[in-house]
DNA sequence: TCTGGGGTCCTAGGACCC
DNA sequence: TCTGGGGTCCTAGGACCC
């Protein structure tokens, strides 16, 4: 059954989505191979050390909070003794696999939404009892992964969403909750924040709240009109998906990306043109070998350089370059990138980041050519082609561009001071001596 | 020289997600 | 001193065409 918004009054509860979500999932993957982490308090740190980006229950209940700064809460860490870990994305990915693996057990329809999530058709499961299912599942990815997971079960994502959410919450259901009987809808709506909702922000949030809706349940029965003009078409969804009209399907073959971001945030500011076109020339190689992965090239291709986003005088300035072929050449790509950064490059200013986009993506096979292309297409491709099979066999970055550079002193490189090994993708740790 | 409306495409910005 | 990274979708407004 789709969203159409003139019937409501008619609908009927066909579908059945579980959302399956890992618990403090970078957390738990570190726990999996330091056992000594369960029960203590724990954060995994963003790029450079900068921010928390994930922490355990013990953290949480320290008012640890999301995102926030490390050098914010240094004697918090201190004084608790929180462990704090660099990221370390080659374990978390490496671990995601496995817990989608192991979904596929349950329902060969899964949406993987991200890292940590993934959506579960269950429609045709509606006969069994979706509670013990969902109990299954989260037993199944603990014991087959290491990872703990919520199991949220209810007629539409975003209330699948809502059921995820009070399954970790509540003793009670210990987490799995199925919410397709309409039995308790309401009482579970009004236990859930309007803030916590899949789709409200916090702009909304603020908006919605001073407009006397609180919670899931007020949001839910507010009026069309009202919501339609204030937070337009997607409002109007959301609406729909909390009254069980499912608006969003399971997608399991995610369509082609629409675009590339690659960009980091320096741990000293640069003042140098030649160490920023280093590091540009750096992001748009793994830009450009994404493209390459996905068979994909790029029309576009957006230069952008900013100072200290949290001082005065920050400066940010970008440069849209439309490329004459679409391409996913790294050499050339490199070649545009430094003359657009050379154009918005201003002398003087103390930069803390750049970055590249790359747009306009389209697949490698349907490039036109252009008659004045001045590129050897075919010679270009095969040299990409052993440069990705190079780097594929001896480790990303064994193959570099010139222009990123070599020296050991590259100080737009990002720090990870506390990365745990990389137990699942590398084998070094086994040659250490303890 | 003035007059009208509708459609499409593109872009920038804002909101959200994890 | 120290503040992450990578995405998507929608909307409004302008340019342009008929």
């Amino acid at each position: 059954m789709s969203c159409d918004y003139g019937k409501i009054g008619k609908h009927f509860m066909s579908s059945v989505f579980a959302l399956v979500d890992c618990n403090n999932f970078y957390v738990s993957c570190e726990r999996v191979f330091n056992p000594k982490l369960v029960g203590r308090p724990v954060i995994v740190l963003s790029n450079n050390d900068g921010c928390a980006v994930a922490r355990s229950n013990e953290a949480k209940a320290l008012g640890i909070k999301m995102a926030v700064p490390v050098f914010q809460i240094k004697d918090l860490i201190k004084h608790n003794k929180v462990q704090v870990y660099s990221s370390n994305y080659a374990l978390y990915g490496d671990m995601s696999q496995r817990v989608m693996q192991t979904l596929t057990q349950f329902t060969p329809d899964l949406e993987i939404y991200s890292i940590d999530e993934a959506f579960l058709d269950l429609a045709g499961c509606k006969r069994i009892n979706l509670t013990e299912y969902g109990r299954n599942i989260k037993t199944t990815v603990e014991k087959w992964t290491g990872i703990p997971v919520s199991v949220g079960i209810a007629g539409t994502k975003t209330l699948a969403k809502i059921a995820n959410h009070l399954a970790k919450k509540s003793k009670k259901a210990n987490g799995v909750l199925d919410l397709t009987t309409a039995k308790y809808m309401d009482q579970a709506l009004a236990a859930v924040a309007v803030g916590e909702v899949w789709g409200v922000g916090r702009k909304y949030a603020g908006f919605l709240k001073a407009n006397g809706i609180d919670n899931a349940l007020q949001l839910r029965d507010a009026d069309d009109n009202f919501i339609k003009k204030k937070m337009g078409i997607v409002g109007l969804r959301l609406l729909n998906e909390l009254r069980g009209i499912s608006c969003y399907p399971i997608e399991q073959s995610p369509p082609r990306r629409k675009s590339v971001t690659v960009s980091r945030t320096f741990k000293k500011a640069i003042a140098s043109l030649d160490e920023l076109l280093e590091a540009v020339a750096a992001y748009v190689s793994t830009g450009a070998e994404k493209l390459r992965q996905e068979n994909s090239v790029a029309g576009v291709l957006i230069v952008y350089v900013m100072t200290n986003r949290f001082k005065d005088d920050y400066y940010y300035n970008s440069v849209t370059l439309k490329l004459p072929v679409q391409t996913n050449d790294t050499s050339e790509l490199i070649g545009y990138a430094r003359e657009g950064l050379r154009g918005i490059y201003k002398k003087g200013g103390q930069y803390k980041k750049t970055g590249i986009l790359l747009h306009d993506l389209g697949p490698e096979t349907l490039v036109q050519a252009n008659f004045f292309d001045t590129v050897d297409r075919n010679r270009s491709k095969k040299l990409m082609q052993a440069v990705d099979a190079i780097n594929c066999e001896m480790g990303s970055g064994a193959i570099k561009y010139g222009a990123v550079g070599v020296g050991r002193n590259q100080s737009w490189k990002t720090a990870f001071n506390q990365r745990s090994r990389s137990y699942t993708t590398h084998w070094d740790h086994l040659l250490e001596v303890t």
